[in-house]
DNA sequence: TTAAAAAACTAATAAGTGTTAGTTTTGTAA
DNA sequence: TTACAAAACTAACACTTATTAGTTTTTTAA
C-alpha cells in the first residue's frame, strides 16, 4: 500500500487533515509549512498534492467540519421540548464535549479562522453570527418565560461561549480533574454563581 | 523631521510597536509581513531597522509589557485589605479595561504569545502560571472563609479567565452595550449566576 | 503477466521572507 | 555655512514558501 494509510473507514485526504489540524494548532496555521506537514506523514511535499487541493484548502475543511457539528447539534436542541435551562445546558455541554474529542480542530477554528480565504471567510462569519443569534433569542425567551435573570442577552451569550472556549486553556494544564468533574463545575458556575 | 513621528512622549520605537500590535491583532503575526509594517509607517522596511531590532523583538515588547501591567495589579489588590469578593470584582473589572483601553496588544498576547522564542517563550509561560496560581490561591482563600460557595478553584479561575478573554468578541461586535454595563453585568454573571 | 491507475519521487519556479551593507538624504546645532 | 548624527533609501542576500511539471515507482485489477 501506500506510505499515507488511513486507520480506517477514512479516506487519505482526512487523514492529511486530522494532522495538519494537530499541526495547525501546535504551531499556528501560517507558521506551519506543506514540508513539515509532510514529513509528520512520511513523505514529499508535492506527494501531498495528490490527495488534496491546497493549503488553504485543508483550513477550510477543519473550519467548516467543526462549525457544522455545532449547527446540526443547535439546531436539534432548539427543536426539542425540555426546559430553557435545560436546553442551555445541553449546549454547554456539547462545547464542553467537543472541545475534548476534537481538541485540535476545535482550537485551529478558534484561532485560525482569519486566516480563510475569501469566499469562504466571509461565509464562516455568516455561519458564526447566525449561531449567536440563535443563542441570544433562546436566551432571550428564557428571561421572558421568568426561567432565566432579568439579564443583559448578549453579555450572558458572549460570558458562555467564552468560558467554554477558555477549555482550550484546560487541555494546557491537563490536571487530574477528570472532564465530567468539570464539565458539571463549569455548567454550575455558568447558571448559578459562585457567591454563597 | 522624520517620516516616523510619535503623537508625544513616546519613542519612535514604541510608535512602531503599537502599529505592529494593531497588524498582528487583525492579519496574525506570521502572515504580517515587515514590509507591510513599514508601509504603515509610510517607510521601506530596512528603515525600520534604525529604530527596532527585529520582528520578534516587537512581539516580545508586546507580550511582556501587558503580562508586566497584569502582574503589578494583581499584586496590588492582593496586598489590599478588602474582602475576598470586592478583590475577585476589582481583578475582573481590570481585565475587562485592559481589554478594552489595549485591545489590540492584549489581543496579540492571548493570540499569538505561542510566536515568541525562547527564552522568551518560556519566561512567557512561566509567569502566566505564576498569575494563574495567585488567583487560584485567592479562590481558594475566598472557599475557607466561607465567602465562596464550595467550588473546584480550578475551574473558576478557568472560567473567570476565559469569560473575561472572550471579550474580544464583544469588540467584534461592538453594538450599542456600554462598556460600564458590559462589565458589570458580566461581574454579575461570574459572580452570581444567571438563573432565577 | 500485463495494463491501468494511484501515489510517490526529483527538479524547478516564482514569489515572498527577515535582514544586512552601503549610500544618500534630512534634520540639528555650532 | 559647516559638521555631525539620525533616518531614510536602494540593492541585495540567503532562505523559505506553496505549488507545478514531468517522471518513476508502486499498487490494483484483469
Amino acid at each position: 500500500m501506500s506510505k499515507i494509510k488511513p486507520l480506517r473507514n477514512g479516506t487519505k485526504k482526512e487523514l492529511i487533515t486530522k494532522k495538519a489540524a494537530a499541526l495547525f494548532r501546535k504551531k499556528g496555521y501560517s507558521s506551519t509549512s506543506m514540508r513539515e506537514l509532510a514529513e509528520q506523514m512520511g513523505v514529499e511535499a508535492p506527494s501531498l498534492y495528490n490527495h488534496i487541493g491546497s493549503k488553504g484548502e485543508l483550513l477550510n475543511e477543519i473550519c467548516f467540519s467543526i462549525a457544522e457539528e455545532y449547527r446540526q447539534h443547535l439546531q436539534q436542541v432548539l427543536s426539542s421540548k425540555i426546559d430553557i435551562v435545560d436546553k442551555l445546558e445541553e449546549i454547554i455541554h456539547f462545547h464542553i464535549q467537543l472541545m475534548i474529542t476534537r481538541f485540535d480542530a476545535v482550537f485551529v477554528v478558534n484561532h485560525e479562522w482569519k486566516q480563510l480565504k475569501d469566499p469562504h471567510l466571509t461565509e464562516f462569519i455568516h455561519q458564526r453570527r447566525n449561531y449567536e443569534n440563535l443563542l441570544l433569542q433562546l436566551i432571550e425567551e428564557g428571561i421572558e418565560k421568568k426561567e432565566l435573570k432579568k439579564i443583559n442577552p448578549s453579555v450572558a451569550v458572549l460570558t458562555i461561549l467564552s468560558a467554554v472556549r477558555g477549555l482550550e486553556i484546560w487541555q494546557r494544564h491537563k490536571n487530574n480533574l477528570p472532564a465530567e468533574e468539570l464539565e458539571k463545575q463549569m455548567i454550575q458556575h455558568l447558571l448559578t454563581g459562585i457567591i454563597k
